[in-house]
RNA sequence: GGAAGCAUAGCUCAGCUGGGAGAGCAUCUGCCUUACAAGCAGGAGGUCACAGGUUCGAGCCCUGUUGUUUCCACCA
């Protein structure tokens, strides 16, 4: 009956064996059963272009974890997978595609385009998938679910005309994000700003009348061929007399006004601004407030347009230099100065953003995001940590339109068809056949919509929603716990709340757990550029996936960044280590058939204290988990496993084990097993393979241990006051490795120990662990021990004598006697202060006043301890 | 300009509702004690950034200061 694993812990020869036969036996669906009630969870959908990072190896891992702790549980449980078509990511991949063949997307228009786009996705969509089931991950693949497919299309039509319908959609002409790039407008959200050395031009403009001019100044020159205005502020002393006066626009020749406008600031630079309405989002709102026209200079690609025949074709940099350069020439050049200003960039692909004036699609956030910030703010929604919380308040309060159109062909194509005859504008699920007012032919809206649009409604529409019987949306909507990094709050997590309030009425989930970002060793952010980026699947390859797991999961606390070493990997890999050689060890002694454990008459002391430090481990483990705090569940795992189990009691139970008595052995083998069972479930959430590895080689144990029951504290049996007795001995033979160590005796060297102690039944039959464990020759409980001779060890429950001969020096036991002694001594006049404390006595939990006491009652034991060791040398 | 996080051992970090500071790594000493040298036993190492305050009691709560990181805003 004996199983025998491998001597060395090799994770890649098992890790996918068992993910395959997990996915063979289906026990990634969610059960029938709900009477336990159910939970579930749907993935943060990464990009079809993306390859597996150190970010999404922490988020899955702690999906992973919050879900086969709630599938052991016996809930039905549901990890809804899938991934996102990442518009603007996967369209820039078939624009460079096609480049290597020296196609642009208008060869080969938007039919062959999107055709291309969808081979690529039945190509290479699946990759990041698959480097997910090496994690582990544990998501019901049979519903899978891609944001372009029908059902989230069918949700995405069904949003639209719905919000349209209702005027929280509208098109109009706004200044929105452009990037020159990715030749699409982008929301608010996908711009970064960064910090960028720039100038300040001093220009002057001459008033038309000749009178003069005034000066200004501007960090993009080049707009001024855009220029319809000049704004001053009209509590403005200075330029209260030119408000209404007519100016002629350098180079240009256009007559623009002086307007008088709220914006503009007194103190900040000249006072007096330029206003180009179509190239700034405030300058276009000045141009509203005052009537001013709007002027695009700009291609699509950031060139200047043929307007303006001089600077025609020049990308902004060079019309910037050439137009300075011509200002100067034209004595229009006041002075340059230095100046360090916020550059909004893209955050796909970095490129500067041009503001730019232009007809788009819009969502109306004001009425959708009050009901949203009710949610969080009521507790409907948990942000934890909760300080997120904060950040979500800001950015909803704040909130502006959301521009949801984008001049791409990869993504849900607007539903919106135009009537080139009337100028009729029909919103609809299915393309009418002409126009309802005049019978022409209809054109659909050549843009698609933000990703993220789609992304907002995964919750729901990857569950059947719009269809509201749907056998998934009834069951697992609203969703439970949403895991995702708090960079991107407000992109995804926000709308998906929105969202799900304003189309199902729910929340679309109760709880949001935010994770840090996962930084190199150094601290940096890993990105492509740096190329300090650590793949996963190379970790996987030398560690195995239960360390990747371990290394994330550990010391991990919610919201907060995280470094990842090769240190941190390696001592995640030696746990596996220990644990597998804990298991091999327990496997090679076992000679039962099945594990049972036995009654409680027949467990030896050190058995009853494995079984309630199990029992306290499982309670941390079960805790912490439901209350998200990760880390620490792990963590009480991994030192009830290390400190309690491999360094003590394995040590322990070699004497029975291995002895002569049959049944204290078959008992022991017992506990050992079961103990290893549970501890196995209990660490299973966390590194499900290993645990599974170990699991499937234990005598009697059938099935899959992720869908055993995960340890209940409430049936593992505890026994403190013999707990505490196994304490006495471990504290006894702590103290004797210490001084021995202290005093240089050589492991090899074994001496005869006495116990002096009032709990003589604690020492009762531990002679054998002394010899083991404290390099004994041989234990005698004495009542009292005279001889001099002896080296005294004092702890709180024992005296312990060992009789070295010559070895000891009296002179140099009563000073290290006397200097225990004074230790003790302030430990008993601190809490015996506290204790006279009538503030402390009277105010403190009687718990914590009681813990003192205990406290105090065991230094004095060693106190008199060690007054009658000394007491000895006289 | 607004907001938030962080500051704890040499390094990287835990420390969950306030009740005498922990881990991993590194370091020092001694061990191949037949599960494990990816290990075992033992040791050293901390005014919990600084200054006040609240409290019987503060690493934890409050105020301020310094350093650092991030998010938001965008003053042309």
């Amino acid at each position: 009956m004996k199983k025998e694993l491998p001597k060395t812990y090799d994770p890649s020869s098992f890790e996918d064996r068992i993910y395959a036969s997990w996915t063979k036996e289906g026990l990634f669906a969610p059960s029938d059963d709900m009477s336990r009630g159910h939970y579930s969870i749907v993935i943060p959908p990464p990009n079809i272009t993306g390859q597996l990072h150190m970010g999404h190896a922490l988020d899955n891992t702690l999906q992973d974890i919050l879900i086969r702790h709630k599938r052991m549980k016996g809930i039905s449980t549901l990890w809804l997978p899938g991934t996102d078509h990442a518009s603007i990511a996967t369209e820039a991949k078939i624009v460079e595609a096609m480049k290597k063949e020296g196609l642009t997307k208008d060869d080969v228009g938007r039919d062959g385009f999107l055709e291309r786009a969808w081979e690529w996705r039945r190509k290479y969509g699946g990759r990041i998938i698959e480097q997910l089931k090496k994690m582990g991950s544990s998501c019901d693949w049979s519903r899978e679910r891609f944001t372009l497919d029908e059902g989230c299309s069918e949700a995405v039509l069904e949003v639209f005309t719905r919000l349209y319908d209702k005027g929280l959609i509208y098109r109009g002409e706004r200044i929105i994000n452009w990037c020159p790039h990715c030749l699409t407008s982008i929301s608010d959200a996908e711009v970064e700003y960064e910090e960028q050395p720039g100038h300040f031009w001093h220009l002057r403009y001459p008033f038309e009348d000749g009178s003069g001019y005034v000066e200004l100044a501007t960090t993009r020159p080049e707009t001024l061929l855009g220029d319809t205005a000049v704004a001053v502020n009209p509590n403005d002393e200075r330029y209260r007399g030119i408000v209404g006066k007519t100016l002629i626009l350098p180079l240009v020749g256009r007559r623009i006004p002086v307007v008088a406008d709220d914006y503009v600031e007194t103190d900040f630079g000249t006072g007096v601004v330029k206003i180009t309405p179509a190239h700034d989002p405030n300058d276009f709102e000045v141009g509203r407030r005052h009537g001013l026209p709007l002027v695009n200079v700009m291609t699509p690609d950031a060139k200047i347009t043929d307007d303006y025949p001089a600077y025609a074709g020049m990308d902004r940099y060079e019309a910037r230099a050439a137009i300075v350069r011509d200002l100067e020439a034209g004595g229009f050049l006041v002075r340059v100065e230095d100046h360090v200003h916020n550059v909004g960039t893209c955050y796909r692909c970095g490129t500067t953003v041009e503001p730019r004036a232009s007809l788009q699609w819009f969502v109306k956030m004001e009425p959708l995001a009050r009901p949203a910030i009710e949610a969080v703010r009521d507790g409907r929604i948990k942000f934890v940590p909760d300080r997120f919380s904060k950040n979500y308040f800001h950015w909803m309060e704040n909130i502006r339109d959301w521009c949801i159109s984008r001049q791409l062909w990869w993504g849900h194509r607007i539903p919106a068809y135009y009537c080139d005859e009337c100028g009729k504008t029909v919103v609809s699920k299915t393309a009418p056949d002409r126009c309802p007012d005049c019978g022409a032919p209809m054109r659909q809206d050549p843009d698609t919509l933000d990703t993220w649009f789609s992304s907002a409604l995964w919750p729901f529409s990857t569950m059947g929603w719009p269809d509201e019987d749907a056998a998934d949306l009834k069951r697992f909507f609203p969703t439970n716990t949403l895991v995702t990094g708090y960079d991107i709050i407000t992109f995804w997590v926000s709308r998906m709340i929105f969202s799900s309030l304003e189309y199902t009425g729910q929340i679309p989930f109760d709880t949001v757990l935010i994770h840090g970002l996962v930084r190199d060793a150094q601290g940096r952010k890993m990105s492509k550029s740096l190329g300090n980026g650590i793949d996963p699947l190379e970790i996987i390859s030398k560690y195995g996936a239960d360390a990747l797991r371990f290394a994330l999961a550990t010391g991990n606390s919610p919201g907060n960044d995280m470094r990842f070493s090769d240190e941190k990997i390696e001592a995640a890999r030696n746990f596996a280590n220990k644990l597998w050689n804990a298991a091999r060890f327990v496997m090679m002694n076992l000679d039962i058939e099945k594990i049972e454990l036995p009654d409680e008459s027949k467990l030896a002391p050190e058995d009853k204290w494995i079984l309630t430090g199990l029992n306290r481990a499982a309670a941390s483990a079960e805790n912490n988990l439901e209350n998200f705090e990760i880390g620490i569940a792990l963590s009480s795992v991994y030192d009830f496993i290390w400190d309690e189990y491999c360094d003590w009691y394995i040590e322990l139970s070699k004497k029975s084990v291995s002895g002569d008595d049959p049944e204290r052995s078959k008992t022991a083998q017992n506990v050992l097993a079961y103990v290893l069972r549970e501890t196995l479930k209990l660490l299973h959430p966390f590194m499900p393979f290993i645990t599974e590895e170990i699991y499937s080689g234990l005598p009697g144990e059938e099935g899959s241990i992720m869908v055993k029951e995960y340890p209940d504290p409430a049936k593992i049996p505890s026994f403190p006051a013999e707990a505490e007795d196994m304490e006495r001995v471990i504290a006894a033979i702590g103290a004797i490795r210490q001084r021995r160590a202290e005093m240089g005796v050589k492991p090899s060297r074994r001496t005869s120990v006495r116990i002096a102690t009032k709990y003589p039944h604690a020492f009762g039959s531990t002679e054998e662990f002394f010899k083991r464990l404290a390099g004994a020759s041989s234990l005698e409980i004495v009542d009292d021990c005279s001889e001099s001779g002896a080296v005294r060890i004092v702890t709180d429950s024992a005296t312990i004598f060992i009789p070295t001969g010559d070895l000891v020096d009296a002179e140099e036991e009563k000073a290290r006697l006397g200097a225990e002694l004074e230790k003790v001594n302030a430990e008993i006049a601190r809490v015996s202060a506290k204790l006279a404390n009538e503030g402390f006595t009277s105010k403190a939990p009687a718990a914590v006043v009681e813990a003192e006491r205990v406290k105090l009652a065991k230094y004095t034991e060693k106190k008199d301890g060690i007054a009658a060791a000394l007491a000895a040398f006289n």
